[in-house]
DNA sequence: TGATTGTCTTTCGTCTACAGTCTACGGCGC
DNA sequence: GCGCCGTAGACTGTAGACGAAAGACAATCA
């Protein structure tokens, strides 16, 4: 234990700027899904790295990081570009999202304590009251947080780590289309919460399946016209 | 069309190298996964240069690459160290592999056709050939195998790559375990051809679970002891 | 006029060099 | 003898430079 005597968090641990390397990905990754590069662009690592006032290597290495994330892909000796959704892919990363968050959704409803379905009513309630307000970014924001939410209480990391990058591409996939759904979608929370509670898995899984499978229907919907 | 009159296979395409920090990746991907490099161990860049015969920026590539895929944990300033697999993470892998798993057999059950599902019966059959003759590392190869053209089956891209990386990891926290449930591995996969044949998804499901429970059962079995 | 070939530019892949930071060890004071 | 401080070594983070491959364009020949 520290002998200092100051309080834990009173020394801000003296903010480092981290690595390059995950500043430039995040600047990427914000520009990409911003739509800033567009899907088939051609990213020239010399432009990046003079456009980011850094060099070519830590644009090298979050472009590899990107990749491996499927941002973008890595023709060899021609460089990065910006990934292309297809409708196939688009399609298969909609049913693994709902396979992921359908099993988060049990493991919640096996594990969450008291305090957690608290959070998660908190947040419902947040989220009803942004869309009686016809508030859609901050009802969009809390929607995502709602699914963290769950996906924190089951309590598992992996899944939770591959559940966040399905997500993130989904929505990237479907920016234009996301701002749907407002109401129905609070009412399936609603009865989500209700299955966690009373602590039944299959109920939860259910509801968490048929709750995505329903985004994902108006997501296609919308794709087609 | 090429107008050389050549047969279209006769020239081999002109092996190609590949990209250095590919084979890189391979390399040290093989180098953790046989243990030769340890978990925990201080992996430092310049001396796998220096053994690979490289410069360090190929290995510091591939060392990104190993990161985002979870081999490696990459500490700022610090540099690389083999990731160390915790029993909690281990039990994580495992829910998720079951949960991948048994969505490719639904999907498979869904989706095969008739030369699919011969695909399976013969490696089968191969795999039963090998664990009567007791050869346990054709058997292993031929489960990965299995399960593999079940994924592939299955027809979803992203899943399937998911899957893989989660399985290899699996794999490689229990290396020392994996060599068991032989025969009884091989009646199982037969149960699910017959699901998979029948098209009932619900089933292949089921026994998918069942199957990957099993092994996860094993698992902890050895590791306790 | 069309195809082919040679050259030229652009960009990637790799290597080498330098600066910043962390760790470990030895000396010094208490 | 014990603990602290300073210094040295090692390693990472970043930058810049060189060689090589791929694509584009223009000139040439049938």
């Amino acid at each position: 234990m520290l002998s200092t005597g100051l309080p834990q968090g009173a020394v801000p641990k003296l903010e480092r700027p981290g690595p390059l390397r995950d500043r430039v990905y995040e600047a990427l990754l914000e520009l990409i899904t911003t739509r800033a590069l567009q899907p088939g662009q051609h990213l020239v690592e010399s432009e990046l790295a003079g456009h980011l006032g850094v060099s070519r290597q830590p644009v090298r290495e979050a472009l590899q990081r990107l990749n491996t994330e499927g941002w973008v892909d890595l023709r060899p000796a021609q460089g990065a570009f910006v990934h292309e959704p297809t409708e196939e892919e688009a399609d298969q990363l909609l049913t693994v999202r709902t396979l992921l968050e359908a099993e988060a959704a049990r493991l919640a409803a096996a594990h969450a304590d008291k305090a957690g379905i608290a959070a998660l009513e908190e947040l419902c309630a947040e989220g009803e009251k942004a869309v009686a307000a016809d508030d859609v970014d901050t009802a969009v924001a809390l929607n995502a947080r709602f699914h963290a939410k769950i996906m924190d209480l089951a309590g598992n990391t992996v899944l939770a780590e591959l559940a966040a990058q399905v997500d993130r591409r989904v929505r990237w996939y479907y920016t234009p289309v996301a701002r749907q759904r407002g109401q129905q979608s609070w009412i399936e929370h609603r009865g989500m919460i209700a299955a966690i509670t009373a602590r039944d898995e299959q109920r939860a899984t259910e509801l968490m399946r048929e709750h995505t499978e329903h985004t994902r229907r108006s997501y296609h919907a919308r794709a087609k016209s």
